[in-house]
DNA sequence: GCCTGTGAAGGCATTCACAGCA
DNA sequence: TGCTGTGAATGCCTTCACAGGC
């Protein structure tokens, strides 16, 4: 369920003294109804209280739980251009339990580079470090051109998953999951809507 | 409609000798089904041929149309940390006519950083810059703690739509559209599926 | 009284299947 | 024959509404 991790996040906005939640309040945090909230958390198991609500940490709990946040994911990131280099020392992915175990480039003037505690390696290196390190998850942050290759490179790696981030949309090799974050496509959601109503 | 600019992106995927496509074509680039791609396109008119396809230039001018493609849109940033910088300076804004016209930030040490061709200002800058560049947009790349407040100060400076890309949820100022862009819930969903599939 | 859990109803998006046109 | 456009059927997600506990 994609609303899941949206929850949780709202519960983690929550005041810290604040023990319970009826649906109502996490319904208006969400920006959705209360009877989606309840049915979405019935899927859970039942772990509210008639009358009361739900016990925000073991309802953080369950959540967590759901979405496999009882362990650590090992990611490793290929193209550490700007955005690659962001993404390799983002915050929020250590706060989620992922955690980057390798940058990689196909140019040699990036190699050696530090980013964070890692450093740049090339390619030929990635099927090693994805074995030793034991990642599942790859994020592509290529240009569009080099999206493709890359994709597959990952997937002869051991590669389950991949993150998509390059423009522009490419195939997914045998056997991997693959989704996109188009950034340019949200903004143009955006624009989309400014311009119906008269932006 | 959300797959808009998969099918466009899928387009300028195509060979450029390409002059025609069929739905089935399109659908298998985008990942979806040809009765799909064929409802999605009659939205915007009759623009394909029977027994033949659709013209792959008109079918990209007219998805650009509908997205507001045939204008330039005006984005701010605030928070420019590595996400912030790396997006201040992506390519692929410019490819679909987003301008990033003002960098932001509240920390006195980054003001006359030069990111791109852009210095980050003040944040007292904002609502001037935003006025004389005509943006619409901003994105939001602060830390959590910043983003509620750093929402409101874009919607007082006239910003009518915004992308948050900081984790957590927020409230949407009055009057103004907010959609999120959660990095770690990308992966999440990832490692959801693994895990289902016995990762 | 209050708020959850959940069958039933409703609505929306997808898929089917085929008529219609090149 | 090939492929689009589109009503009809299907299925899924959402919403309603209320019974059931606290």
């Amino acid at each position: 369920m994609q609303r899941l991790p949206v929850y949780l996040r709202c519960l983690e906005s929550l005041p810290p003294g604040q023990s319970r939640v009826s649906s109502d309040e996490l319904a208006a945090l969400a920006g959705v109804t209360s009877a989606k909230v309840r049915k979405d958390l019935s899927y859970l198991g039942s772990y509210g209280v008639r009358g009361v609500g739900y016990e925000v940490e073991h309802l953080k709990f369950q959540i967590g739980l759901e979405l496999g946040l009882e362990r650590d994911w090992s990611v490793v990131i290929v193209g550490i251009g700007n955005l690659g280099s962001a993404l390799a020392s983002y915050a929020g992915f250590i706060e989620r339990r992922f955690r980057i175990v390798g940058l990689f480039d196909r140019d040699p003037r990036k190699y050696g580079m530090q980013v964070g505690d890692l450093i740049v390696e090339p390619m030929e290196r990635l099927r090693a470090v994805v074995v030793e390190r034991e990642a599942l998850i790859g994020m592509i942050t290529t240009p569009a051109s080099a999206a493709q290759s890359v994709a597959q490179e990952l997937a002869d790696a051991g590669i389950r998953s991949i993150l998509n981030f390059a423009p522009g949309v490419i195939q997914s090799p045998e056997g991997v999951d693959l989704r996109r974050v188009d950034l340019s496509t949200e903004l143009q959601v955006l624009s989309f809507y400014l311009r119906r109503n008269g932006g």
